[in-house]
RNA sequence: GGGCCUGUAGCUCAGGUGGUUAGAGCGCACGCCUGAUAAGCGUGAGGUCGUUGGUUCAACUCCAACCAGGCCCA
């Protein structure tokens, strides 16, 4: 078989790949071939189908898919499901824009019916989108029968789950202050609540509040002044203590501890109070605009334990409709609940100043009447962070509202203990965010007063309210309300529709289904079972097909995603709903500034991947930090991937495939040597590939999948690329005997096919191309490598003994100025005691240094200082407090002494008062050469370059120029590499003597069957000629082509 | 105000259980190679490891406080 050549191109490769996957089903494929394996049960978090896929949905979609599919190579079994989340408040919102209209009461106009149908139609505008862009980047999902939540199945479950929730007694209705967006016209949840958390400037007023007698004025801090209007009481800490302050001609009353603060340092203080002294003083409300009951026992000083003197002024303005502390207070102090704004935030038309606003507008009108009033002891605005919707934006208000909740409060316990058997990537997050927020818990408040969402199956009396039934199932809904039509739609308004007569002896109500919908998060937390349609159908497959092996989502669905399948499951006592998780931060830009479509800096992933395709992006994301650690995106860090490993494994390829045709090389002919046989260069990359192949499949088992990446990175341009390759070019071009040959061929087939599986999880597209190109098979259908040979770690070390000391030999050479075209004579060299060189590896290293020979010279005391090195770490448990005084006293042992220590005999120091006999293992015997060659050393190595020219080097070295300079040529002349040329050489004699012994050596690099060198020459016999300079000398070249081979290169 | 994360070379990042010459890539400078070549390779110069204290024979590593940035929550 002939190996194929690379496409053109990265994009050209990429989708032809992909084009390969769809016409063969590879994805299915891969499934079926695994069908019997041990599951591993991924769940694909619902993107919401109504925006479009950004770049940071690559890093998810990348990590989602490279873990899919290594496990798949494991033989695991994994199906991908999509699913779409396609309720809730991002949904209404875009239906909103495309009817044109704001707010409830424009959407009760047109018709929840044709509200809704909007929304239907509009959920699934960018799934196609979705597909093709997960398509594209090689996330292989099944889109097939992705689940959606709002299908009358998937909604059945839901049923199912509250129902059972409700059985279990963890439902409740109650009113309490929740976060309420006034655009929306609904509460929020906790979770909901933590995804709109936005810097904002918000009014810090301090204001001044009359006692009812006049002559004194508390001092109240408040963030928002038009709750001012609500003002019911003023709390006080019972035990703190409060002053009095003389201040311009009035008296204020604080706590002692803010005086210096607000009045500075030399403030006077007059009188002081404690906290219950004052309770009960009564005071002047600050706008008497909002109706009270008469009797009632506001606008006096209450005492309560939430108040702090940390910041405000120790007094705190309390009005129970808008928050939550002062609704309890308000509760236990019989306060009036004064509700003066509407569902949509505004305040009352009647009233004076602020009538008709918008309560965050009437905020200046407030400020601006205090001030008039001289109340205004202090104003500004600041910056800090305030709860928005998360959906449209809106500023929330804190509001008693009427809500339906989940007791999740009650499971705490059952939830922290499934949380602990999750692991998550980072543990942090799991203990940290997920796990404080877990025991900081709050009742789940599930229900929401919109249209569009899966309806809240709770019927209620309507003459008694507290006769409330939940309905888990349609057929459960049909023996109360009789026959329903069989594709009959749960949503609103229809379901609202469906009533019947309450069952209780004699109240005569009907059982009407409470208005609200439910939170989409609970919607999308209950996928594990609702997109089987559990338990109405696939009960078996729905059992074992939980929890999740592994997720992966955004830190931002700690409190989203995350929590709601925790809760639910835990809720249904399911135990934990996944085992792994790893949790991705941020894309930023390259700037490190957050991606914003208001900045222009978004990256569109479609460009991106055009420009550099789905591979070099996947790596990149994988490979330049930890998932979890916010990401800049750096186009020039993706080209760098390309360049640096793509291109240099595709030239690895197109170097393999070249020659293996050339020379007519197959794959599995078996008559390549074993591998254990094989020349050392082979069997050290062998053993270097089973090394990387166990710590890239480690990796990658552990959820660490950026050193995965970087390891095979590394692996494939440091040690595939740069030095078997390069070391081992001429073994492909045949000039080596036949078994040399073929085991060079085999050991790089070996080495691509392993490096294209360990691949393929990350960058499955020429991962796959380079598998098939080599074996014919897809990478994706492949199991894991195994190693073909064992690890030598004895050869793996000398190996890298002899690339330190390349290292430090090309450093000799330049510092002494002579390229390592020019052969030297002789190298000395020292390398730690327990690096084992094998004769082959001093080969190695006397050519790619270019020297005539190598000797070690570890025996050649006359050429070695020795010196010792301390072992601190063995010092250091024996001596204690003595250990640099030991290590100063081994630094200075002479090199007399170590050698008679290397004899065996004993190692005496001596310290201040006293001896000690030092042991090997407390130090390291370090080996310098000495002499008047070009030294370099590092660690424990060193070299001594003799830079010594004789004639015969420089002879040989010129003969390597000429080559050089021919070789130039023949590229320049169009030449293919096998082609046969006859050359002539015109040059000085000396230099023609230097050519005239190195014939061979020069004929046999050229490719030349005929070599004339003359002082003058022959033109006509060459096609062309050219003088070209000779470190100096002019020297003419002339060439022709013999043999023509019609190969290209 | 609280919780978590981050702070190492100009930039992007590595640096098990504390052990004495802190690494790599990019960029930069210089050089090499030119039969894997719209590439590649090498060498070099760059760091008081955020700051300040503490624990220790020994701290980039452990502890505390602080500073800066980020995320999350009040």
């Amino acid at each position: 078989m002939a190996f194929p050549e690379l496409p053109s191109s990265t994009n050209d490769l990429e989708e032809q790949v992909l084009e390969r996957w769809n016409v063969e089903g590879t994805f299915r494929l891969s499934l079926e071939k695994t069908a019997d394996g041990e599951p591993f049960v991924f769940f694909e978090g619902p993107p919401t189908a109504n925006g479009r896929p950004g770049i940071h949905h690559v890093l998810s979609r990348t990590i989602k898919d490279a873990v899919a599919r290594f496990r798949t190579m494991e033989g695991r079994y994994v199906p991908r499901i999509a699913g779409w989340d396609t309720h809730g408040l991002p949904v209404e919102i875009e239906a909103e824009r495309r009817l044109g209209i704001s707010g409830k009461p424009e959407i009760e106009k047109v018709g929840i019916a044709r509200f809704n149908e909007v929304c239907r139609e509009s959920v699934l505008t960018y799934t196609e989108d979705w597909e093709r862009f997960s398509a594209r980047i090689g996330y292989w999902l099944d889109y097939s029968k992705p689940y959606v939540t709002f299908h009358r199945s998937y909604i059945e479950s839901v049923w199912w789950s509250l129902k059972e929730i409700a059985d279990r007694g963890l439902f409740y209705r109650g009113h309490k202050i929740l976060p309420y967006c006034p655009r929306c016209g609904t509460g929020l949840s906790s979770h909901e609540v933590a995804l709109g958390y936005r810097d904002v400037l918000d009014p810090s007023l301090y204001l001044t509040v009359p006692a009812e007698d006049g002559d004194k004025h508390f001092l109240v801090w408040t963030t928002t002044p038009w709750t001012l209007v609500s003002n019911t009481a003023l709390a006080v800490h019972p035990e703190l203590e409060y002053a009095e302050v003389e201040h311009e001609g009035k008296r204020y009353v604080l706590a002692m501890e803010r005086v210096a603060a607000l009045f500075g340092e030399g403030a006077e203080v007059i009188d002081r109070h404690k906290g219950t002294d004052l309770v009960g003083t009564p005071y002047v409300r600050p706008f008497d605009w909002a109706e009270a009951p008469e009797s009632s026992a506001a606008w006096r000083v209450v005492a309560a334990d939430f108040v702090s003197a940390e910041e405000g002024t120790g007094i705190v303005h309390t009005a129970p409709a808008y928050g939550a502390d002062d609704y309890a207070l308000g509760l236990q102090e019989g306060l009036p609940v004064l509700r003066p704004v509407d569902d949509r935030g505004t305040f009352p038309d009647h009233f004076p100043i602020v009538g008709g606003r918008f309560v965050k507008e009437a905020d200046q009108d407030i400020v601006r009447t205090l001030k008039e009033r001289g109340q205004v002891f202090r104003f500004s605005r600041e910056e800090h962070s305030y709860p928005h919707c998360w959906r449209c934006g809106s500023p929330l208000l804190y509001m008693a509202r009427d809500s339906w909740f989940i007791r999740t409060t009650q499971l705490r316990e059952q939830l922290l203990a499934n949380n602990r058997e999750v692991a998550w990537y980072p543990p942090e997050v799991g203990s940290g965010r997920f796990g404080e927020w877990l025991e900081n818990n709050v009742d789940w408040a599930i229900s929401r007063s919109r249209y569009w969402g899966t309806p809240l199956p709770a019927w209620v009396c309507q003459e008694d309210a507290d006769h409330i039934e939940f309905i888990g199932s349609f057929a459960e809904l049909q023996v109360r309300a009789g026959k329903l039509e069989d594709d009959f739609d749960p949503h609103r308004p229809f379901i609202d529709e469906v009533t019947w007569p309450c069952a209780c002896d004699g109240c005569g109500g009907r059982m009407v289904r409470t208005p609200e919908v439910i939170d989409v998060w609970y919607d999308s937390g209950a996928m594990p079972f609702a997109q089987w349609h559990y338990p109405f159908e696939n009960v078996e497959v729905a059992e074992r097909l939980f929890p999740a092996d592994f997720i992966c989502e955004g830190v931002d669905q700690t409190r989203g995603w995350f929590y709601s399948l925790m809760a639910i499951s835990t809720l249904l006592d399911h135990g934990p709903a996944y085992r792994n998780v790893i949790v991705n931060d941020l894309i930023l830009d390259a700037e490190g500034l957050k991606m914003s479509k208001s900045r222009g800096n978004v990256i569109d992933p479609w460009e991106a991947i055009g420009e550099f395709g789905s591979d070099a992006i996947r790596w990149y994301l994988l490979a330049s930090s930890h998932p979890w650690l916010p990401k800049r995106f750096d186009p020039a860090g993706v080209r760098e991937v390309q360049r640096k490993l793509f291109d240099t494994l595709r030239s690895t390829y197109h170097f393999f495939s070249l020659y293996a045709n050339l020379e007519a090389w197959s794959a599995g002919r078996g008559d390549e040597p074993p591998p254990g046989e094989r020349p050392l260069m082979d069997r050290w990359l062998l053993s270097r590939l089973a090394s990387v192949t166990e710590a890239v499949t480690e990796s990658f088992s552990g959820y660490n999948l950026t050193h995965a990446v970087r390891d095979l990175g590394d692996f494939v341009v440091d040690d595939l690329s740069n030095w078997y390759v390069r070391r081992s070019r001429d073994r492909f071009w045949g000039s080596a005997d036949r078994s040399d040959t073929r085991a060079a061929f085999a050991t790089l087939h070996e080495t691509l096919v392993v490096v294209a599986r360990l691949m393929a999880p990350a960058a499955p597209f020429l991962a796959d191309w380079l598998h098939r190109a080599l074996t014919e098979e897809s990478v994706h259908l492949a199991r894991l490598p195994e190693p073909v040979v064992e690890t030598d770690a004895a050869l793996e070390g000398g190996m890298e003994a002899v690339r330190q000391l390349s290292t430090l030999g090309r450093a000799a050479r330049e510092r002494v100025r002579i390229r390592v075209r020019q052969p030297l004579g002789k190298l000395y060299a020292v390398a730690p005691v327990d690096v084992a060189f094998e004769p082959g590896l001093v080969e190695i290293l006397a050519d790619e240094l270019n020297v005539r020979s190598v000797e070690f010279i570890e025996g050649a005391e006359d050429l070695v200082e020795f010196s010792a090195k301390p072992n601190f770490r063995a010092l250091g448990a024996r001596f204690g407090k003595r250990t640099p005084k030991v290590a100063e006293a081994i630094r200075r042992i002479p090199s007399a002494e170590l050698v008679a220590f290397r004899r065996g005999e004993p190692l005496i120091v001596t310290l201040e008062d006293e001896t000690v006999t030092v042991e090997a293992e407390e130090m390291e015997i370090v080996q310098e050469a000495r002499g008047d060659f070009a030294v370099e050393a590092e660690g424990g190595f060193t070299v001594a370059l003799d830079p010594v020219l004789t004639p015969a080097l420089l002879a040989e070295g010129m003969a390597r120029e000429l080559v050089s300079r021919v070789q130039r040529l023949r590229k320049e002349n169009g030449f293919e590499i096998a082609d046969r040329i006859r050359l002539g050489v015109a040059a000085t004699p000396d230099l023609l003597e230097s050519f005239e012994t190195h014939r061979r050596f020069i004929m046999g690099e050229t490719l030349a069957v005929e070599l004339d060198l003359s002082e003058d020459l022959n033109e006509d016999r060459y096609d062309n000629a050219r003088s070209v300079d000779l470190d100096g000398d002019e020297i003419t070249l002339g060439m022709a082509r013999i043999i023509a081979t019609g190969v290209t290169g």
